[in-house]
DNA sequence: AGTATTTTTTCGAGGCTCGAAAAAAAGAGC
DNA sequence: GCTCTTTTTTTCGAGCCTCGAAAAAATACT
């Protein structure tokens, strides 16, 4: 099982704790870190300085002399931006974007283009991205660190070992491993990761108070995504990126839902599904393909302005996100939610159906004590999140394991 | 966050491996530890003698020469019985039991008896694990090793740090402190676990090879009750013992549930729903308290031979578990099932049905590949699940620790 | 009885962290 | 302007820990 504790391993972890010190902390000192991690000062002394000059680290210049105290002034330190970079590639249905990022998480370039994903055969759709992140390597040039590292947030499945697609519904076709095939093409390991996962990781960097060891990110667009972070880690399946939160059960044998299978929460709750219930009024009609943001809002807007089929159907999504969190709640108990997405934009005309529906479940003593937040635009998310995922993927493998610590050590030196 | 590596803290963990492979395996010798740690043979080899001169470990005398090589013979390292003791207490609707069980894991003594519990004060359910204890270790006299840890079994849900029953069918009171109660009594350290969550821990030690990383144990009985073990770890609320499956949704609004809450799995699939369907015929009847297992093997009985309500009632408790596990393996992905109590000896008349609501979910694409097993006698798997509990915390909290690695060693030596 | 083979222990080397002391770098006080 | 105080950072020696190699131990084979 678990495997022993080797004597080499001792300085790997500890140099993986100073690195995640400095990417959590702004600026942290030497002191600082010592208090974070539990380390004796001599020992981060030694790590920082070994960082600093394998060009890991840098020394801040001009930290704001914030101090005002008497003695020595602490000195921050920060990750070198030039030390590697990596790149970020979203890919959702009809569009697909990259991102070259530096090692301090700085975006170096980017693009953005659309397309028919649908349409497209899974060659087309790995060679876009091949084609993508070859742009942005070619026209970033020599500047900045090598690329080591590139994560891909796709809307869909993926397996656990995050190499493939395993299941889209951006395309008719499935197990799409474009990890292998970046690998082999560009040389660097590659991830492939579902999109709300990503967005989860993302949150968690944007407010790491409120989103810290348990929230839930729900994202509210055609279908229903979502990001689990349980005690302080990604909730993932066992075979597949997992927590598909909108294939879980609302009513046996119930709507039809996208997947083919009835009663899903998708089937209710999915911009499809609202739509459908407000425009079409048959919960059984086959589900749209594709929906405009402007389709939805005006659903919306119908609903805000006077009862009808679109209140009805906002009232039918959120008791169906309710009752699906609540029986959530009886397995993990209450954490804070985010819902991102356009979906959010109208969050309001169910947040009320919601927790009624909360209410009725084993999550119900806790339901007014759940927060609620809202964030429409989830673009930027996927691509943080991918982009953490990516350069915690280089500070842990790469960086921590000190490349060849003897012999690259000594040629410094 | 987390926590740098000490120095001090390698060697814990690793005598925590040493002692973890020598329980996990029948008496391996250092040359198979050290294969299964992946930690060096003179590592093993300093880590054991100095586990077996603290009287921990004990070298096996007449180990069967399997071998039959050349060579120097292995000589397997086993548990030293009287290293410690633990006792594990089971409590459950109307029963309370205890056992002395030593180091090695086998059983010194144990008591049983009936008790009224619903209708006893939460003072005198505490007062009898007090006595029961206290009797036990009594009557154990000076012989094995001191009592060094207590875990307590109980039906119902405990708080995250194992230390209060929250709520529980045994009685009517909340918020039971037994642990803070024991303590106080015993001055050793008590934690008061979910049973369903013992029964999973007792089934990864009965058959490690079936039950491994990832399966889910379901408690078919009175209510219905889960222990979830998820990449290798039992999976607990972040509040409470959490994995409260029988109080998911299955029809939001639905039957009557013991709980007071409407369209819960176990409203569906608990005995008490079970024989209402059958024999009442009003799915919002109240729940019976109490049942017993001859009722419910009349209903099967019933079922078996014709049809009719009975099997109808059945086929209800069946789908509901089906559509519930379905949900669930939205989340995580599909796991090996062990159906445990009275229930599962009629779990032939629901498995079709259970499985064709799975195969109706997100989980149906492997719903054939779906292991299930039923093991009729919950109670001993209970007693076995908090005996390890306490034995691998005096493992991993204690004897890892190595009390006072230098004075105590100074003595012996 | 001697040799081959496998397991276990011993021993020295190298690495890592730690605590204490020293060095460095500022503000405070006169 | 100089010294003292305070705080941060580095240096240095000590103590552990693991590792690899070699030695010792224990058995089967010839």
């Amino acid at each position: 099982m678990s495997v022993g504790i080797r004597h080499d391993d001792l300085r790997r972890r500890n140099r993986a704790m100073v690195i995640s010190a400095v990417r959590r902390a702004s600026q942290p000192s030497r002191t600082e870190i010592a208090a974070t991690t539990g380390l004796s000062h001599s020992t981060i002394s030694t790590i920082s300085s070994d960082l600093i000059s394998e060009g890991i680290l840098a020394e801040a210049k001009f930290s704001e002399p914030v101090s005002m105290k008497r003695g020595r002034p602490q000195v921050g330190l920060m990750l070198d931006a030039d030390a590697a970079s990596v790149v970020a590639v979203v890919l959702s249905l009809n569009s697909l974007s990259a991102a070259i990022i530096d090692y301090a998480g700085n975006t170096v370039t980017e693009e953005t283009r659309r397309l028919v994903t649908q349409q497209m055969p899974a060659e087309a759709l790995v060679d876009e991205c091949v084609g993508m992140v070859r742009r942005l390597i070619d026209s970033a040039g020599a500047s900045g660190g090598a690329v080591l590292r590139i994560a891909i947030a796709v809307q869909g499945i993926t397996d656990a070992a995050s190499r493939k697609l395993l299941w889209s519904p951006i395309t008719r076709y499935d197990d799409i491993p474009f990890a292998d095939r970046l690998e082999q093409e560009f040389g660097v390991p590659v991830s492939v990761e579902n999109d709300c996962n990503m967005i989860a990781e993302a949150l968690r960097w944007r407010d790491p108070v409120r989103y810290r060891d348990d929230f839930i990110a729900i994202l509210l667009s055609h279908g229903i995504g979502m990001g689990l972070v349980i005690k302080g880690e990604l909730f993932t399946g066992t075979q597949s990126s997992g927590a598909e939160f909108g294939h879980m059960i609302h009513r046996p044998d119930g709507a039809l839902c996208r997947c083919g299978r009835r009663g899903c929460i998708e089937a209710y709750a999915g911009n499809y599904a609202i739509w459908r219930n407000a425009r079409v009024g048959d919960e059984n009609a086959e589900p749209l393909a594709d929906l405009s943001d402007d389709d939805i809002r005006a659903v919306a807007d119908a609903a805000r302005d006077h009862d009808g089929p679109e209140r009805e159907a906002f009232r039918k999504a959120g008791e169906a996100i309710g009752f699906g969190l609540g029986s959530m709640f009886a397995l993990f108990d209450p954490a804070p939610l985010a819902f991102v997405g356009v979906g959010a934009t109208a969050f309001d005309i169910m947040e009320p159906h919601v927790r009624a529906a909360i209410a009725k479940t084993a999550g119900g003593l806790h339901s007014k004590a759940i927060s609620f937040d809202t964030e429409p635009n989830e673009v930027p998310l996927k691509r943080e999140g991918a982009m953490m995922r990516a350069l915690l993927a280089v500070d842990q493998e790469i960086f921590a394991a000190g490349t060849a610590p003897r012999r690259a050590g000594a040629d410094v030196a």
